[in-house]
DNA sequence: AATCCGTGGTG
DNA sequence: TCACCAAGGAT
């Protein structure tokens, strides 16, 4: 089957198949010639970097709801979009997510680019996000290449060489798949082929539109594609978290540093986290372990941190960090791991 | 180029 | 319980 003829199947698929989600034009509004909202795209495209579209959704309803448009979101507070991205993970894309905000609304008039070039320099922006934006909201004829992709294009030609070698050779495959029409289309359609019946497990081969000119079906080996090199294990760190209550309600919080881990977010005062953390009690207090610790995995590293819990009086100096009172804070407003923390430290405060 | 950066679901 | 995974980017 020659790839336009692949494309057509594809199309023709996603017309009645593909899903529908909340920052996606519908297939009546695209036939009438409705684009989606380039904002929109954006903010999706950013969110769902390695992310599900099921942890995704009601973030996206509630930055849009707050933040219509790339002005209001450019005029926020930091503190405020970096809270309400709290248990999204790569806190890195929310920092780069103002910065592409505040760029856009000062440099560009509010304008986003709407070429791969103009899109690609943007903080945030990578080779995936460019392509897509540029598809899907300006209809451009990118090449979008995510995992996504990738799988259903290691499966489609029977690629066994093992990813991330494979990613170029994937990348020309999808490349040459790409039509001069509806390329937008044919973006979301691919990934949603992906995300759907190419899944990585199980695969729905007998409803895909492929399934004749799949070459990894014909063979019986679509499920173990695509191959990849193992990962290194996991080491553990061990840490020590300081959970501070003033008398008043107030919580002992720091505002964590740009760079690195959980990065601009809120957490408690803290050891290091290492193979054997130095104590680091950010001020002095009758410090009690809370009884347990909070476990959590991050992306290289299994973590396990004690707690220690303590009462301090209402004139208590806040020393590097700050009291948050009791009515402005929020454990929502944490990174997983610290209201995690919070959840045991408050139960322990709570039982005396 | 290899490493760093989150989280929640799944089998 | 645990490894694996999901719409990557920055350095």
């Amino acid at each position: 089957m020659r790839d336009a003829e692949l494309s057509n199947a594809l199309l023709a698929w996603y017309d009645t198949h593909g899903r529908t989600l909340p920052w996606r034009v519908g297939p009546a509004d695209r036939a009438a010639g409705i684009r989606a909202d380039p904002y929109r795209v954006w903010l999706s495209e950013i969110m769902l970097q390695q992310t599900t579209v099921a942890a995704v959704r009601e973030y996206f309803r509630l930055f849009t709801e707050r933040w219509p448009s790339v002005e209001a979101l450019a005029a926020a507070e930091d503190g405020d979009v970096m809270a309400a991205w709290a248990g999204l993970g790569y806190y890195a894309r929310a920092r780069n997510l103002l910065k592409c905000a505040r760029v856009v609304a000062s440099d560009l008039g509010g304008v986003f680019p709407d070429t791969v070039d103009g899109l690609r320099r943007l903080p945030g922006i990578g080779p995936y996000t460019a392509g897509a934006i540029a598809a899907i909201a300006f209809d451009r004829p990118a090449t979008v290449v995510d995992g996504n992709v990738e799988r259903v294009m290691a499966r489609l030609h029977a690629i066994k060489s093992p990813l991330p070698a494979a990613k170029s050779e994937l990348t020309e495959c999808a490349a040459a798949l790409t039509p001069q029409t509806r390329p937008g289309d044919h973006a979301q359609a691919v990934m949603d082929l992906g995300a759907t019946i190419c899944t990585p497990r199980r695969p729905a081969c007998g409803i895909c539109p492929w399934r004749d000119p799949c070459a990894a079906r014909a063979a019986g080996i679509a499920d173990t594609l695509p191959r990849k090199l193992p990962k290194a294990a996991k080491p553990i760190r061990l840490g020590i978290a300081y959970v501070a209550r003033r008398a008043d309600g107030a919580w002992l919080l720091q505002r964590r540093p740009d760079k690195g881990l959980l990065g601009g977010m809120l957490g408690w005062p803290g050891s290091d986290w290492g193979e054997a953390p130095t104590p680091a009690p950010p001020l002095d207090a009758g410090w009690r372990d809370a009884g347990a610790e909070a476990r959590h995995t991050f992306t290289h590293f299994h973590l396990r941190l004690r707690v220690e819990v303590a009462e301090v009086p209402a004139d208590t100096p806040p020393g590097e960090g700050m009291f948050v009172a009791k009515e402005s804070f929020r454990p929502a407003d944490l990174p997983t791991v610290m209201r995690k923390v919070y959840d045991i430290a408050s139960s322990a405060l709570l039982s005396d």
